[in-house]
DNA sequence: ATATCAGTTGAATGATTGTTCAACTGTTCA
DNA sequence: TGAACAGTTGAACAATCATTCAACTGATAT
């Protein structure tokens, strides 16, 4: 009963237990996109050094832009990109804003990269 | 002797002491850029996914067509890109290019991934 | 009150990127 | 020899994205 499903491939299925094996531990869409958007977070060298700066010390917007070299905005944008993918956490003290990681794991991933990296 | 590093920022530094231990562990320019640039690799649905097929079994231009339902054009651009990122090597019999992973340190780095995504 | 400064935001801009399309190479098989 | 097929490639296109710019909010200090 299983019918071909359709498909914008151009081509056949060469090794089809294969591609079958592949199929069945292949994660659903959502978790892929999710994993991908986690990914682009770090696919970024502004990002990545803001990432790593709060994982050594709270810092608020001013003291990344004197750190990187760049305007307040450019990096309230990111900050806030980081923000959306729950990566950063802020909290206000009167005119500034204190940001920290949101948590110890994001630290753990970029450090696993990293060692790769090195070879 | 330390002269004020000339800077595109648009304020001055309010937590001195805090940016300068951010800047001393700060890597340099290129293992940040080596770094944004392995992300970059797992940043996309697409890549992901032939990452994943791959880390399962060695599969051919075809079969990863059939079982993304994508074009071998489009999937032959990823894979160009997966290798010029020494994320996957291939090997060439008659007709049939067998794509693999490259290493198993590359399966360790998306499944760590996963394992953040899925809290 | 008013000026100053930290931070945010939306629109605009230029750069990057994923996919498509068409043309191509090289191997297999009849 | 030539048709068929796996795979690659470059150009073109649309979509996404990082930064800039200008305008804004809200807290502090004189």
């Amino acid at each position: 009963m299983k019918e071909k499903e359709q498909c914008d491939c151009d081509c056949d299925v060469i090794h089809e237990d294969k591609v079958e094996r592949a199929r069945a531990v292949m994660p659903d869409a959502k978790d892929i996109c999710d994993l991908a958007d986690l990914y682009k977070a770090f696919a970024d060298g502004t990002r990545l050094r803001i990432l790593w700066a709060l994982s050594c010390e709270e810092l608020c917007v001013c003291d990344l832009a004197v750190l990187l070299g760049m305007t307040k905005s450019a990096i309230s944008h990111q900050l806030r990109y980081l923000r959306l993918a729950n990566l950063v956490k802020f909290k206000k003290q009167g005119k500034i804003a204190f940001y920290s990681l949101a948590d110890d794991h994001v630290k753990d991933i970029f450090e696993r990269g990293f060692e790769h990296v090195r070879e």
